[in-house]
DNA sequence: TTATTTATGTACCAATTGGTACATACATGG
DNA sequence: CCATGTATGTACCAATTGGTACATAAATAA
């Protein structure tokens, strides 16, 4: 409440702002995530934001300076988020074929899940990473990804069952490709070949045909 | 020339108005690509788009309606050109296994060569494929892709070196997924991994990493 | 020739939007 | 209990931006 005189509001006795930062802040990227991830960057707006907050588009500045910089934390919030999720698979007790089974399976089911995340990715991409690139702890965030799928092919290698020589940053790429691409180009893709990308038979039979294609490329002859 | 009085301009012969729609219509096209490719919709400006264009943002609005009317036109555009420089691959004279081989690598080399239309493709995509939808024929435009697959695929099942039962639509779709992540997601998955992904040593790798990938899916093990 | 339709240029506007100025309330150390 | 830094709300603005009003020139029909 307040009154308003020519230029300027004379406030008297609003009580009770509610003093708690980091509750704010977390709020605002809250609602930073699903804008950013709705519109991207360039069709984000501010003021959407600040009104899907409990607080007011003032705080948003106060916090984070400029919209770019506010896109910039919701991306890596949106990152560590996903990250957190993702842990807690236990591959090392299964043999090498089932545990990149499940990896790959996993993998694509956790993109399907997560398509808000998606379309951040999507957004950084578009505007060629330059926000990203500003972001100091969020490759590391990511590493751990590559290391898991060392540790399942060289174990494949060792017992004799994964061809030797593969590239596990390259599985990986495969693997994020093919999990990602049915995820992000699914309007365009499903709209020129008239598929219900959505449909669960449509998605039980991707998602095996992903999983037998990396375990055929990744496996031994015999 | 022409000189102003107060709310209007009087124009005494301006002589030479070129009047030459398709020319203007095409001339627009090109600015429109182009911007909407390195912006998006959200982000590209009509007035760059006429800046960039040998006439007038009054004639955007006189051909295409509305900064909509004219993504949709730009979006067909670019599939339109880009569907008219894959043509002429000859493959059914190569066996199967080559054909396969060929299409994948030359598919794979298309993306990387066509960046901007990637990029509309993305563009599209994050906007749920909603402008896609209205264009009447851009599906057609497609559907030969997955012909070409199909008549490799039934070749190859025919003389006993495909594995049978594998579904064409979906071998494009991993395909394109590879082919198209490539390029979509290099600067995040890049900067992830430290990865220079643009360099030739990178590509190389990657295009035989992705033939073999596709190869082992479809071919049948002996 | 004249009327009408098509095509084009110039100036302008209303709304949107990222960002701020100003006032002020809460917390905390001295 | 008071001074100072932190946190928050309200109103506002300058610039941008999609879109238009107005005038008119070139082609075409009559």
């Amino acid at each position: 409440m307040g009154f308003t005189t020519m230029n300027q509001t004379v406030h008297k006795k609003t009580p009770e702002r509610t003093r708690d930062p980091d509750t704010v802040k977390a709020n605002i990227l809250e609602a930073a995530i699903a804008e950013f991830g709705e519109k991207g960057l360039a069709g984000a707006r501010v003021d959407a934001i600040a009104a899907a907050t409990s607080t007011s588009k003032r705080m948003i500045y106060y916090y984070f300076e400029s919209k770019e910089g506010l896109y910039l934390a919701a991306l890596e919030a949106s990152y560590q988020r996903i990250r957190n999720t993702e842990l807690g698979m236990q591959l090392d007790n299964m043999p090498p074929i089932e545990a990149l089974r499940c990896l790959t399976s996993v993998t694509f089911d956790h993109h399907l899940k997560n398509e808000n995340h998606i379309r951040m990715v999507m957004a950084e991409n578009f505007n060629r990473g330059r926000y990203l690139a500003h972001g100091e702890h969020i490759q590391e965030l990511n590493r751990p990804a590559i290391a898991l799928v060392r540790s399942i092919y060289e174990r494949g290698v060792r017992e004799g069952v994964f061809l030797p020589g593969l590239d596990p940053t390259d599985i990986h790429e495969s693997i994020s490709a093919l999990a990602f691409f049915n995820v992000s180009n699914r309007h365009t893709f499903g709209m020129i070949f008239q598929l219900d990308k959505q449909s669960p038979a449509y998605v039980a039979a991707r998602r095996e045909n992903i999983v037998q294609m990396v375990l055929r490329y990744v496996r031994k002859n015999h």
